[in-house]
DNA sequence: TACATAAATAACAATATGGTTATATGGTTT
DNA sequence: AAACCATATAACCATATTGTTATTTATGTA
């Protein structure tokens, strides 16, 4: 596995898979709002819901995606849990954005199959 | 609207619907695997179908979709499309993702309507 | 213990996504 | 003109996504 270091982490290279998994969850206008927020504080589920015009359960699948996806952490406070951005996975993804994988060899492979399209 | 200037690209502020669109547009591993070998060098969907395990409509839909989020263009050369990766847009996501909006106001607003929890 | 609050989960509905096969469109070649 | 090749579109299906309301689970308090 080839393994890059870029500001100071260490980001080994994602598969296609797990990059668009990551990807997904940080595709919809809620979560990157809910990001957005994390960003100023670490905040609860029930701080998170006026600010939205979604239920409260919505609002707790939709950090629930970003915990799978390792982009925020929860702690407990007592009766509250508490959410925090996870910053190196934010720049994990967007690493693996500038650095997706040199297919050079598949194209090289087309080639010897006499796929490639010559035209000029 | 503020406006950025980054990797000598101007760029403005993006809404969180259209940041969600263009990464939803990224959030699949065959589209990825597609921009992965268009930074190789520029195809054609004949070129790509061989690559995947999938239909010639399912490659053509699916660089349409890169195309509608401007994360590739095409050019007819002949009886081929031949499409080619958009760098800029791939830099302005992931700037996008480095430079969510600051949303310090709307949490000050949560708490002028005491809606805050205050939790130690 | 009983009750209140926060958050997660269950069950469900509407829409989006990603694939299929069949067909239409655009351009090339005979 | 007719046949051919590349690509796009149409119609369809299975699954995923994103919301809802109702309920459950976890914690704190009277």
């Amino acid at each position: 596995m080839v393994i890059w270091f870029w500001c100071g982490v260490i980001i080994t290279t994602m598969e296609f898979e797990k990059i668009a998994d990551i990807l997904k969850a940080l595709a919809d206008p809620t979560r990157l709002k809910i990001l957005s927020l994390l960003r100023v504080r670490d905040c609860c589920v029930c701080e998170l819901v006026p600010i939205f015009n979604i239920s409260q359960p919505a609002i707790s699948k939709h950090v629930s995606r970003l915990k799978t996806a390792e982009l925020v952490r929860e702690t407990r406070k007592g009766q509250w849990v508490f959410y925090s951005i996870n910053e190196k996975r934010l720049e994990e993804i967007g690493y693996a954005l500038f650095h997706l994988p040199d297919l050079s060899e598949d194209l090289r492979e087309l080639e010897q199959q006499g796929l490639t399209v010559i035209c000029e």
